[in-house]
DNA sequence: GTCATCGGCGCG
DNA sequence: AAAGCGCGCCGATGAC
């Protein structure tokens, strides 16, 4: 049996949960049988209300020990709510059918509510069409609270009747597969730690934010004269047509790629490899001038979106991802560039521009090299089980399969250290599906000598040699493959070679989220919320913590580290490392706890 | 003017 | 037959 539950939806003035404001609602109350439902409609203002005034029956929905609330995309309406409301809704208990819609079908090509409401209960979408005419028409600034009355009371009654029928028709497949349920409930309690998290925001420094666009763009705008000295002419960098003259026609440079649509590929690899042949200075601008006013514009976009606080709120989404990874959003705080990186040598420091807020440190706790744990995990490969349980390097281990005495005779640590770092790579190429000619590719070895070798890692570690295909042919079989936790992963079809990327991205996304659940509950608890997680990034949690706190150091972060490892399914350690900024993101230094 | 697509690139 | 993957965001481009 289901119990009651009453489906909320709220309309808004706009899709910012920070600034926008609620205008309506409706609601639409179910029993188990959801024989019968009427969805209600209603305005805060009172002035369209079909049976209430609005507020008392707002704070009625919301009173304590009420039914369970519906909503599609509780992210969205939980904090719109509480604003209205002037209080916190964290104790209530809720359901969301967008995160259900994303467990039973990752792959959907829309949870959209509309869209997953026609397709399974043929409710047509022409009352958001209605809605589209009806602002098209409008000028200047536009939202929902212009619509006149009937068309908009259509549309809340029946995103209220979608919520119910999907939430009725998802559920119990959710609430008969016990450990499906529990990744839902874990789901649930992530949409609270994100909520936080987006409301926590990230601080950033408008002044150094404003000095460093300035100087990279003067630099971007050198680059475009140096170019112009050579070309004759003013060149876009950024337009192919200008791009593929400057290169191949004025340069002379040969064309060794094309995209998919039979175009030039100007893409940085392959400049790399133009520049390492023919040294033309044109490359080099060329790629200055990407980084540079790639980085102005990125810089831009947060000014634009910070607050009166220099504080920039980000939009996690958590169930976008096909692998159940989570995303990162206006702006996206999880690919913000940062220096020292091989094939970027012309980054610009954009992460100097976040700073802890005033008082505070940032801690950073990220699992060490988890997708190939999680690989090794999977492929029960007894050898690598056995090493990397005892604390050894399979990287290390490849390298003296693939280069052999090459490696072990080795004496420059430079040197070993870039066969290891190949071998690495083959590692992982290895596990995702490459073929012996890409592998030859990254080993910088002919096709024939690489060919040998792999025969002798299939030998050694026949495991992991046959994960990929294991796992593509269970996906051909079956159309998913399920991680550990029970999430299951709907692959495109007729790329089943992807089926082990997303089993181990999905796992490691698994591990993420209930790491994250876990710590924003244990700070919550232990420190009342003064420690605090600023960011979940893949495979790290980002903790901002304040100075006065420091004696509690060591056994807050201690305990955090102790709940993002304690994964008894997973029989390999997951190691986790620890970083410390005190002035900014890009300055981090190891922390280490003490014994 | 608006929209979708593409190539390109940042992070994991 | 062969293939590492995921995400979000940008400017350019062409169709409507």
């Amino acid at each position: 049996m289901g119990g009651a539950v009453i489906a909320y939806d709220t309309e808004t003035t706009g899709l910012n949960v920070h600034r926008d404001e609620v205008f309506a609602y409706s609601i639409c109350e179910a029993d188990s049988s959801a024989a019968t439902v009427y969805p209600e409609v209603y305005r805060l203002d009172g002035s369209a209300v079909r049976r209430y005034t609005s507020r008392v029956k707002l704070e009625d929905i919301w009173k304590e020990g009420k039914a369970p609330k519906v909503m599609h995309k509780s992210k969205f309406d939980l904090p719109m709510t509480e604003r209205v409301l002037g209080r916190s809704l964290k104790e209530q208990p809720f359901h969301d059918t967008m995160i259900q819609s994303h467990l039973i079908r990752s792959n959907h090509p829309s949870h959209a509510l509309k869209d997953l409401a026609w397709e399974l209960a043929g409710i047509p979408k022409d009352d958001e069409d209605a809605i589209k005419k009806f602002l098209k028409g409008k000028k200047g600034d536009r939202n929902y609270s212009m619509v006149p009355e009937p068309i908009m009371t259509e549309y809340q009654e029946r995103d209220a009747l979608r919520t119910i029928l999907l939430h009725h028709f998802f559920y119990p497949q959710i609430k008969s597969d016990p450990k499906m349920l529990e990744v839902y409930n874990n789901e649930l309690d992530l949409i609270r730690t994100s909520i936080d998290i987006e409301r926590r925001g990230m601080m950033l420094n408008p002044q150094r934010c404003h000095t460093l666009i300035n100087s990279t763009e003067r630099a971007a705008l050198g680059v475009l004269d140096d170019i112009e000295q050579y070309a004759g002419r003013r060149i876009n960098p950024d337009s192919p047509n200008d791009l593929h003259w400057l290169l191949f026609q004025k340069a002379g440079l040969p064309i060794t790629r094309y995209t998919k649509t039979g175009k030039p590929c100007t893409e940085k690899e392959v400049l790399f490899d133009l520049r390492r042949e023919f040294g033309h200075h044109v490359i080099e601008s060329v790629l200055k001038f990407r980084s540079w006013s790639k980085a102005v514009t990125t810089m831009r976009s947060y000014l634009k979106l910070m607050d009166a606080d220099h504080i920039i709120h980000p939009t996690l989404n958590t169930c976008e991802a096909d692998t159940g990874r989570e995303s990162c959003s206006n702006p996206n705080l999880q690919n913000v560039p940062k220096m020292g990186v091989l094939l970027n040598p012309y980054a610009v420091p954009v992460r100097s521009l976040f700073m802890p807020r005033p008082g505070h440190v940032i801690f950073y706790i990220d699992f060490s090299g988890i997708e190939f744990r999680l690989a090794v995990y999977y492929s029960r490969d007894q050898t690598l089980i056995n090493l990397v349980r005892s604390g050894g390097d399979p990287h290390a281990l490849a390298a003296e399969i693939f280069f052999g005495d090459q490696f072990r005779n080795e004496r420059d640590p430079a040197i070993k250290k870039t066969m290891r770092n190949a071998a690495k790579n083959m590692n992982f190429a290895i596990i995702y599906g490459a073929g012996v000619a890409t592998i030859a590719a990254g080993l910088n070895l002919p096709v024939s000598v690489v060919m040998a070798r792999y025969q002798e890692y299939k030998r050694r570690l026949p495991g992991l040699a046959a994960l990929s295909e294991r796992m593509t042919k269970l996906a051909q079989a079956q159309g998913y493959v399920e991680t550990v936790f029970g999430r299951r992963l709907y692959v495109p079809r007729g790329q089943a070679f992807v089926a082990t990327n997303y089993l181990i991205q999905g796992t490691a996304a698994d591990i993420l989220k209930r790491a994250q659940v876990r710590v924003d509950k244990y700070l919550k608890a232990a420190t009342g919320g003064e420690v605090a997680i600023l960011l979940p990034i893949h495979d790290e949690l980002v903790i901002e913590y304040p100075r006065k706190r420091m004696a509690d150091v060591q056994e807050v972060l201690r305990s955090s580290v102790e709940l993002m490892q304690d994964f008894p399914e997973i029989d390999v350690p997951l190691d986790a490392e620890m970083q410390v900024a005190a002035a900014n993101w890009e300055s981090k230094s190891p922390f280490k706890l003490t014994a």
